[in-house]
DNA sequence: TGCGCTATGTTATAACGTAACAGATGGTCA
DNA sequence: TGACCATCTGTTACGTTATAACATAGCGCA
């Protein structure tokens, strides 16, 4: 996946990286990349959108590999505490991380018209307002919903 | 409220204002404020944090005022449509707005400690990587959890 | 062997949200 | 005045998202 895009050139090269990237991140971290974890991950990648955790769930049972809610929401957890996937707020969904390994504060845009995600760098406008407040940030949550370049010349 | 603050000096004058602020914006919009509705927003005004929807639905309820959910969630579109009110995603919850009749991309600042909700300028920061994958944003989603300046002395 | 740790499996239920239809209210216009 | 229309409110029923709590399994190691 390109930086701040929504397409990825070469789809297959794209999730053996990630997850490339993940086991390095969870050999690091000494957390385990379960096959579990590990196959909710490649589905993550497969859709290369944000997933429901209940159709993660749905292709795990179809696969014989768990079919209550928990097993899904633990394994997504792992992925997201390990910054392997986030939590996309605004759709009650899950991404894999398009840049494992790297800490960052990531903003999201998402298409309204066919349901893509890209990944982009955390806009950290907030540092100002919150300094001023004395707030000290955590986490961020940053998304926008729009249209993406090939749903914005056909009427929606 | 202050402008990016955690603190309204004077909170039945702040309730006050948000209420006419609220009139005017619907007398200019042509919409009505019913007296369900300003109750909805009366209701999180007071407590000055961002509530759930089935929280205001028990205030309603024990006001005789609607038990069932679409009352609250329709009653809670309504402020939220009308940027009387905004949906906190990370909390599944709702707050007041603290700067109606303002057109704005709102950022909040979540305290995890006390559950108190700031609202600041949006950061536009996401601008600049929108307009380089192409996207046109719609609508922001710009949240902060972190420590407020009361919650931060004492160990969370 | 038995302990302790982590991961997974399962039950049950909580929390959040909405589609669809029914009734009530109020304005307008012939 | 009365028919009509639009909007708001009330209700049923259900769908979706999420987690607490407890049970089981596997594994390393003293």
């Amino acid at each position: 996946m390109d930086a701040p895009g929504f397409a990825c050139g070469d789809h297959a090269a794209c999730i053996r990286g990630a997850l490339g990237a993940a086991e390095a991140r969870c050999a690091a971290d000494g957390a385990r990349l379960t096959p579990l974890r590990r196959r909710v991950l490649e589905i993550l990648l497969e859709g290369h959108s944000a997933m429901g955790a209940y159709d993660v769930l749905a292709r795990l049972d179809a696969e014989g590999l768990g079919s209550k809610p928990p097993v899904a929401y633990r394994a997504l957890g792992f992925l997201v505490d390990h910054g392997l996937a986030h939590r996309i707020e605004r759709l009650s969904a899950y991404v894999a991380c398009a840049r494992p390994g790297t800490t960052h504060a990531p903003a999201f845009l998402i298409c309204r018209g066919c349901g893509a995600v890209a990944e982009t760098q955390g806009a950290e406008g907030l540092s100002r307002p919150a300094a001023e407040a004395g707030f000290v940030i955590e986490q961020t949550v940053i998304e926008a919903e729009g249209l993406c370049p090939a749903c914005q010349g056909p009427a929606a």
